[in-house]
DNA sequence: CGGCATTCATGACAATTGTCACGGCACACT
DNA sequence: AGTGTGCCGTGACAATTGTCATGAATGCCG
């Protein structure tokens, strides 16, 4: 198990039972420690001062801090230590603010088991992992919806009627209006709903 | 690994590196054999008639076809096999259907390894598994909704129009309108987006 | 059997949502 | 200075959505 020279991983996972069971998936390598776990970003701050780590493995959706804002943290205090994102979606707006925050690789918890530890050996030695699909996706389907679209159509899926949109983002309604209607449009959508959906399915709000 | 007499446990969950994951956690123990994997509802159907399985762990939320209608589909063709739901949400209406649906276990991904392959040797005994605080939660929060109101509601919130909820559903149009218009005012929400949000948040629909 | 609840339906009406055409304003570019 | 473009607004209109009153059909229960 554990190897002199093995790669020492620590692991960021709010869900235990997913945290445990990475954990379990990861201890089959030889070359790979874990070397300590935590369920929050505080948390794992703390782990990681603690030990000798080489590679950080953290989920994004965390309970208080994000993954994100535990990957720039570890960026500040160990410029060495290497930050891996694990997340459920394929969401451009992660991928883009995980890269800005200095994380090496980014992989989606859809991938195969085999891609995990493959690309904590890749990262390791210094060089980073994307989701090509990931990349491909976000470069051919590049978001279409101006600024204030995607204010309006965030609320407008939530459930917010025109008028209190047009409060929240010190608009007038027939304004609100128009820029929903041209996301609709734009998202061949046939309502504000759909629209919504669609839009958050693509990861463009 | 496969001694004579394990458990076999088939697993459906739609992250594949989850499922991986957690496949490589109760391959630890010699009790239990993991006898067949897949990541939606449709393709473990199809796995479990093609082997001899004891315990099928399902998560709810599935591309397709869901954990609870898996566990219903389980129930019926395989009467003798035993069901065990594994979820991220502690949604009480999630927990009422699912045991609705005739499972015998549902645990949160929460909880800590070890619960899960106790939960399994349990289950497959014959005894049922559930999180108390779960039980007090769906006692106190009902579910409201009727049927009809949660599969309208369930439309609607996908953006279709009353109109095309009335084919899917066949009702008429006007029927439609009262339905969402009955399962609003339970739900003290001002339109059927926002009833929607509320009603999935609770595990409702 | 009669009373009662549930389900489904109508129709009328008000409110909200979606579409369209139009104009003003600021800003960058040539 | 003129042109284009994005942003913000208005008003008019049609379509959809939400509310309410009402009633028929069904099945359950005492």
């Amino acid at each position: 198990m554990s190897e002199p020279g093995a790669i020492r991983v620590f692991i960021v996972e709010d869900q235990r039972l997913v945290l445990d069971a990475l954990a379990a998936l990861l201890d089959r390598e030889d070359d790979i420690d874990i070397v300590g776990t935590a369920t929050s970003a505080e948390e794992g701050l703390k782990g990681i001062n603690d030990h000798a780590v080489d590679v950080v493995l953290t989920d994004i959706e965390l309970p208080g801090e994000s993954g994100i804002e535990l990957a720039n943290a570890v960026r500040e205090t160990h410029p060495a230590m290497r930050v891996i994102v694990l997340t459920t979606f394929a969401r451009s707006g992660y991928f883009e603010r995980a890269m800005a925050a200095g994380a090496r690789g980014y992989i989606l918890k859809d991938s195969p088991a085999s891609e995990l530890a493959a690309a904590i050996r890749k990262v390791h030695q210094g060089e980073r992992i994307v989701d090509p699909e990931l990349v491909a996706q976000s470069w051919s389907d590049p978001n279409p919806l101006t600024e204030r679209e995607r204010q309006c159509l965030r609320l407008a899926g939530d459930g917010l009627p025109n008028s209190q949109i047009a409060d929240t983002v010190f608009l007038s309604e027939g304004t609100v209006r128009n820029y929903l209607s041209s996301a609709l449009s734009k998202l061949d959508a046939a309502n504000r709903t759909e629209a919504a959906r669609l839009a958050r399915q693509k990861g463009w709000i």
